[in-house]
DNA sequence: CTTGCCGATTGAATCGTTTTAAGAACCGGG
DNA sequence: CCCGGTTCTTAAAACGATTCAATCGGCAAG
């Protein structure tokens, strides 16, 4: 197990340390001749530097961390690669963390990273973690919530309206003449679950014999909604329209409602729209109808904002917030 | 920007930095009394241990290195879930690479990795990359193929039969009665797609008057897939069946097939199967016929062995195949 | 009261890179 | 031929956690 590093590469280059070092991170106050014997030298012996040594040298990494609610979730995975063409530009790269939606496993990621001393963090945040963020802070690590506005002004983030997005849902339900509606979606900590319910509830304060029953989920995952769907199979009443809190959500009930046996038919029985517009929900059972968020823009512009953050912590912070757009296929085509 | 050390630490709890760093490390060497002291001190100082340093001392990271082919693709992020959970156990944690099947970013993933001095590196790799196994391998960082077995002894791999898949995945195509059937899928550079292909061929050999159109993509996406899928509705002659290298192209054909105004149908007009059965394939348009594989399984496989060669780099090599398995759903009903 | 032993604690050395202050080499001008 | 002023190069000092050899303190046996 032969390890490299830059002693033997400058003993075979026949210059001293300093010299190496300075052909790979300034090779303008180098002597074009040294560089060449450098990197003969780097090559041959196959040289790669020791990353932990130049962290912990300049006190932090060349890493990005990202924690998301949801892996699975296509949503999480574009604002992902939005992020990482982003920061890739930069030259640096993106760890991704996946909390599950469990506190837990969001706490112990914040803890990985600033063991690493990551370059910042962007965060889809499950509570209220304002202290925790307000620290790295203080420990040079800068923030950026990804898909939630702050609270406050201490940190800056990237979001949609998700109310705008409740309503957009709900009253493109309302305008195809549906009343009796359901809301699918949960837990209702999820901060972006909470502000489509109200959402939804906006719209349909303006039509005073509308209804709206809320169903809580466990999670925001296909699963979830195919047992909410189930249930709904079961049900000698059904709501006319469901709104499901997102795209995995609402493609569960679509799998349990045209579930052989079961037969409901979507959009006539009952009208389906989901939130996200994931690439698959143009291609579900039936085309689903779904709110838009733009995914890999919120990416990028939250390693933007994260890297003007990290060049200077005293600049203002920023609460950028997207709208959403609402997306009609087939399943809630008029009746 | 305050930046707590050992040394703060120590100072606070009243003892030496080696005490400090055993209580966190060998407590079983510490006094209670000590432990109680320097965990107050921790507790009270916020103190986080900065990783850098410590990879620095013992010459490797706790983190595993994951390059995937694509991570849009859900068979890869199932992949991934397992790993991490199986890693998590070990205490490690596991950051994730795109190579977006681009020989380019998987050398720029594999140059990181080794920046880091990964604990291991699992990989699903692009072309034959042996060499620059071997190469991490010399300075200690094990390497372990996914969703790929490896042509030599020289490294492990966690694969599924992709042979047998495409096999199985044809040889049901000419059971429900299609003679004239269409591949789909590419580059060929990519061994799985390679594989599938030959297993398609090989149960093509025993039908005489079965016929193969090879139709190459550019990539495994859904946006490739709806890319053939719009040249098959324009042809008059159409493939009776379609076999897709996995199921995002499927689904993509798919949705080109279905699109207002092609109105083909499947199966009746085109039979589909794919290959993965992601979680998707059975909310599809049609529900969607796949060659299924245990992802999160392939994932904890290939950490667990990563972690057996790391712990005894002298430990004798391992090739753990799985075998796919058929799933029927409408999508090639017979007709 | 001394000696020997054992476990707990300490402080210095170490990992590999970057940076900085100091020194060496070289230039043309006086 | 020397001198001031550039350039380049060098050696040494960081960064922070871990480990190891050395030391300390306490206790029992002689």
């Amino acid at each position: 197990m032969s390890v490299v590093s830059v002693k033997d590469v400058a003993q075979r280059a026949g210059v001293s340390v300093g010299t190496v070092s300075n052909v790979m991170n300034h090779p303008e106050k180098v002597t074009p001749d040294s560089i060449a014997k450098v990197q003969a030298a780097i090559d041959e012996l196959g040289f790669i530097r020791n990353d932990a040594a130049r962290q912990l040298r300049d006190g932090r990494s060349t890493t990005i961390g990202l924690v998301v609610l949801d892996v699975r979730n296509p949503f999480f995975t574009d604002v992902a690669r939005g992020a990482e063409d982003r920061a890739a530009d930069a030259g640096l790269s993106v760890i991704l963390g996946n909390s599950d939606e469990t506190v837990t496993r969001e706490s112990a990621y914040l803890d990985l990273f600033e063991q690493q001393r990551v370059h910042g963090v962007l965060i889809s945040p499950l509570g209220d973690i304002s202290d925790r963020l307000g620290r790295l802070r203080t420990r040079g690590i800068p923030a950026v919530l990804v898909d939630r506005s702050s609270s406050d002004d201490s940190v800056s983030s990237v979001s949609v309206d998700d109310v705008a997005g409740g309503r957009l849902a709900v009253q493109h339900l309302l305008d195809q003449g549906w009343r009796r509606i359901a809301f699918v979606g949960g837990p209702m900590g999820i901060r972006q679950v909470a502000d489509r319910l109200v959402g939804a509830r906006e719209a349909l304060a303006n039509v005073p014999d509308a209804t709206l029953e809320v169903i809580e989920t466990e999670a925001l995952s296909v699963i979830a909604g195919r047992t909410v769907g189930a249930a709904l199979v079961a049900r000698a009443e059904r709501p006319q329209a469901v709104f499901a809190a997102n795209d995995l959500v609402a493609m569960g009930v679509l799998q349990a409602l045209m579930m052989q046996g079961a037969d409901v038919r979507v959009p006539q029985d009952v009208a389906l729209i989901g939130y996200d517009d994931i690439d698959f929900a143009s291609a579900a059972v039936v085309p689903l109808s779904s709110i838009r968020q733009p995914a890999a823009l919120i990416g990028q512009t939250a390693v933007e904002i994260l890297l003007e953050e990290a060049a200077d912590p005293s600049i203002a912070r920023r609460q950028v917030e997207f709208q959403p757009e609402l997306v009609v296929r087939a399943s809630t085509f008029g009746v």
